[in-house]
RNA sequence: UGGGCUAUCGCCAAGCGGUAAGGCACAGCACUUUGACUGCUGCAUACGCUGGUUCGAAUCCAGCUAGCCCAG
């Protein structure tokens, strides 16, 4: 029977992904990444290994801990903490998953001599008819994880399992109650897992190099002084809350920037933008493209994002164009627009860049 | 110093004698494997101060105080 290592994070998805691939008959092995461990001693709520543990047991597998603290550090929160400085809105889970998770399982699967890797992600792999692999968005739209999947190699997305794709949330944490599983009512995991209760500004300021730019002034478009900014590492592209400008509409953050230690604020029609372009891009359903080569497809911008219909193109070797049918809101650099095709599989992605 | 105007929540602002709209900001909650967005809820026993008229005033009257504008 063949072999697989499932990354477990102590929470109910993975925990049923690990039991419905062994009531599939898989030789499984649970794995949790260690990538985190706070000055407090507690875990990242990523991979509570304790939970994972306990998790394993009950369901019947063999658990093993695998220690990823230094890559964690170095794929993740140290360029969590550049991009920020950079005045970029990074998401460290995209690059958590390829330069972090995958590479820490298929290791494992590597030295345990497993034919693949599982995950508790809502997606489903797929193998195209042109012999590619992709993942293909999951039955249901609001657990859909496949934009944190974009960046995933071939060879990754060849050794992977996912067998979450068709099910959601209350169906799965419905198995675990069945199974007597404990995380069964486990809340969601949400904001960053390294970051406690969404002080990343905090953290930030803990691990930035030094020369760190403080307060600054909140501009118009027209470059006149709005008020003050409390450092740009706490703004984001496109938004409202925290600015304490009272314009009498509501304000949004319209672009970051870092050289004048500014941030540029309008009204909601100025953060809406018809072509943005991205760089570090990651194909999937297909090949790289040539320069210029038009694809159509649909793109979301964000996590929570309803695809929008798009054209995108190469304009050279490492940045992608992608020009919107209807104007996108808040287009924040550091984020990543993933394209996707008909059938909503992951054509590929990129990371917003500043400049167009 | 004369003349005029204005003073209502942190900001803007309705109200024009009948018992304090709204927007922004802010706070809480919900949502969320990133940052955001969004939604819901909350937010002046009080209308610059002191008196007066009235059954009843933020709304009318008087004085005071402060700010703005025009004269000097």
């Amino acid at each position: 029977m063949p072999k697989v290592i499932v990354g477990m994070s102590g929470g109910v998805d993975s925990a049923v992904a690990a039991l419905l691939l062994k009531r599939q008959g898989y030789d499984v092995t649970g794995l949790t990444l260690r990538t985190w461990e706070s000055s407090d001693g507690t875990e990242s709520r990523c991979c509570e290994i304790e939970d994972a543990r306990i998790i394993a047991r009950k369901i019947g597998i063999p658990f093993h801990v695998f220690n990823c603290i230094n890559d964690f550090k170095c794929k993740v929160t140290d360029p969590f903490v550049e991009d920020y400085v950079k005045g970029l809105t990074p998401n460290p889970c995209v690059g958590c998953n390829r330069y972090v998770k995958w590479e820490g399982m298929l290791y494992n699967a590597k030295v345990m001599k497993a034919d693949f890797v599982a995950t508790g992600h809502y997606a489903y792999i797929v193998k195209k008819d042109n012999g590619r692999y992709t993942v293909q968005k999951a039955m249901h739209d609001n657990k859909d994880q496949t934009y944190m999947l974009y960046r995933l190699s071939q060879e990754q997305l060849e050794k992977t399992l996912m067998p979450l794709g068709d099910l959601s949330k209350d169906e799965v944490r419905q198995i675990a109650r069945d199974e007597g599983l404990s995380v069964s009512e486990k809340k969601d995991s949400q904001e960053i897992c390294f970051v406690t209760e969404g002080h990343y500004a905090e953290f930030i300021e803990e691990n930035a190099p030094d020369g760190l730019l403080g307060e600054g002034n909140f501009v118009d478009e027209e470059g006149n002084i709005l008020g003050r900014h409390k450092g740009i590492i706490r703004y984001t592209v496109g938004q409202r809350k925290g600015l304490g400008l009272p314009l009498g509409y509501p304000a949004y953050i319209k672009k970051i920037d870092v050289s004048r230690n500014e941030i540029v604020i309008g009204d909601e029609d100025s953060i809406y933008s018809d072509v943005i372009t991205c760089t570090d891009v990651n194909f999937m359903s297909i090949p790289k493209p040539s320069i210029n080569e038009k694809i159509k497809c649909r793109a979301k911008v964000r996590y929570h994002h309803k695809a929008q219909s798009a054209e995108a193109y190469l304009r050279d070797e490492d940045t992608m164009v992608i020009e919107f049918e209807k104007p996108v809101r808040a287009a924040a650099p550091g984020q990543s627009a993933v394209l996707y095709d008909e059938d909503d599989c992951v054509i590929g992605g990129g990371i917003i860049m500043a400049d167009k």
